[in-house]
DNA sequence: AATGAATGAGCCTTCATTCAT
DNA sequence: GATGAATGAAGGCTCATTCAT
């Protein structure tokens, strides 16, 4: 139970920092987003800059596992696929996530104050995962409007370019 | 002399809304930077927020005359390459801009207490500067780390790709 | 079992309260230096300031009583030493309770929210200690720096002072 | 005016903080009673606690003026005198700030934050104050209740020790 | 007897904003 | 046109206190 009181929190987090911008964003109305006391919060992090810290913890744990799996695809014909669907999917299912990402990679200083690590990391990950969907505008793309998003066109086609014989217009700039 | 004031005032809040955040830029910080009293730019602007609306009107309306120009161009063969070096100029000249962009653009709370017009303009002229720089990836790239684009390398592959004989991966997804 | 938990929560926040103030020390802060959890010193004191005059009372009990013991004393002739020594003991075995008590002296807010008891209580002891040790000052001056004190003789002077013969300047203001 | 605002600032704050104790007068409370709002502070001390160094810094310059003026006379046979009176009034005229001084002398962590030459200055003080005034005891009574002290009783007793032929107890522990 | 998660009032501080000068 | 002292709401955070376990 404590648990779910955590987990609450970093969610309620997550979706107001995405939405609205860390700093326009109050502890108070954080926590009454996820129904518990403003107190609360601080018996699980220390600060409001740790919360954003531990937001971060989690989703970077999360896009490392799920790449992870799909990258241990034994069967060569069909881990591309699986790759290109997972990086849909980590996309997909933190969407909350990289509308944040996005916007404190903007902002030198409040980047800074986070871990040297998530520095990296959102570097690192942008370019595996925007490698994969073939540009940032895919995926900034798919963060903002993802129904009305081509998902398996875009699927098919990533697969179609990385395969023998379709070559094409390989060598783009990223 | 009065514009001055009122251009010093813009300046430094374009360069600290861009860098840290509107909410986490002050008032204070923001006539400090610029070199004037606080009490004073309540003369030129309403508030806070009509200071933000003022700087997407200045660069809306610089970006928008940009473009104008470039596609005045008579001569044909010419064109594209203008319009191309345009796209360019265009985000190198106002690179915080787009860096608050970006940021706001993620923001729908925020976005939307900004006028009708900002919403429906940004989504615009990035549609229209991503068709021509490819991508936003291409253009967040540029933003971000102007140093080590290839501009000209991209400026050249933009105008063989539209230039007759092309032809290829047209309809791609953006 | 009972006693020691209570025991060990008054001790702590003597200490604290002592030398931190009462104000400026937490609940918190004095159940962890007790070691037990903060929610067990509700389950002695029914709040912060009623552990406030549960410290007065218990050091108001052991001053009262060490008092009595020393003026009980049958032989004339060494009961004046005893006294004085008394004093001097009591003022050392309660130093942090002096401590305390010159703070809160000094507050007379503070000092009316605690029993009338200890009102004229501190009153009267500190006439009576004072009258013993000389003065505040001495009194004072020992709580903060005992090593220096010269124990010894302010003691034989005090009894010289008192005994007959000695005279002189009796009826000093105190 | 600018002037006018701190020292009604600082005038509330000493008065609170003698009375109530530091830690337990809110920054508010302070504010009402000087009859400002309570951000306005900040204008002028950059924290709580440089608002009680201020008052420290302030009352050591005045006493501090006080003793030169009186040790500066030049008539040998008035300078005792003078030296006393001017004990006297310097305790009268910063009560409160000897009310607040004796509560900090106690609590070494309050006592640390301060500035280095608070610590120096309020032993030197003290030890001066007091050689004249007797000891602290009488000082600390004067403070509590100044209505019954026999100030000339004492100053004349004093005056009357510290000159030839008066001798006496002389070399008594402070 | 004992724990510590949970509460919400209140703390110190900063903020956007106003207005007399 | 320009200043900066002044305001009071709101911010992040800590606190004394409660209560289910």
């Amino acid at each position: 139970m404590r648990e779910e009181s955590r987990d609450r929190i970093v969610a309620a987090a997550l979706e107001l920092f995405a939405r609205r911008g860390f700093a326009a964003t109050s502890v108070r109305m954080t926590a009454e987003r996820a129904g518990v006391a403003q107190g609360l919060l601080y018996n699980y992090f220390e600060s409001k800059d740790a919360l954003l810290q531990a937001i971060f913890d989690r989703s970077m744990a999360d896009v490392r596992e799920s790449f992870e799996v799909a990258e241990s695809d034994a069967d060569p014909s069909a881990r591309l696929e699986r790759l290109v669907r997972a990086a849909l999917e980590i996309v997909d299912r933190n969407r909350e996530f990289w509308r944040l990402s996005y916007q404190i990679r903007m902002q030198p200083e409040v980047l800074a104050s986070l871990g040297e690590d998530v520095v990296g990391w959102a570097e690192a990950t942008r370019a595996h995962l925007e490698s994969l969907l073939r540009d940032a505008g895919a995926a900034q793309h798919y963060v903002l409007d993802p129904e009305n998003y081509p998902v398996d066109d875009v699927c098919r086609e990533i697969v179609a370019r990385f395969t023998p014989a379709g070559g094409g217009n390989g060598g783009r700039p990223t």
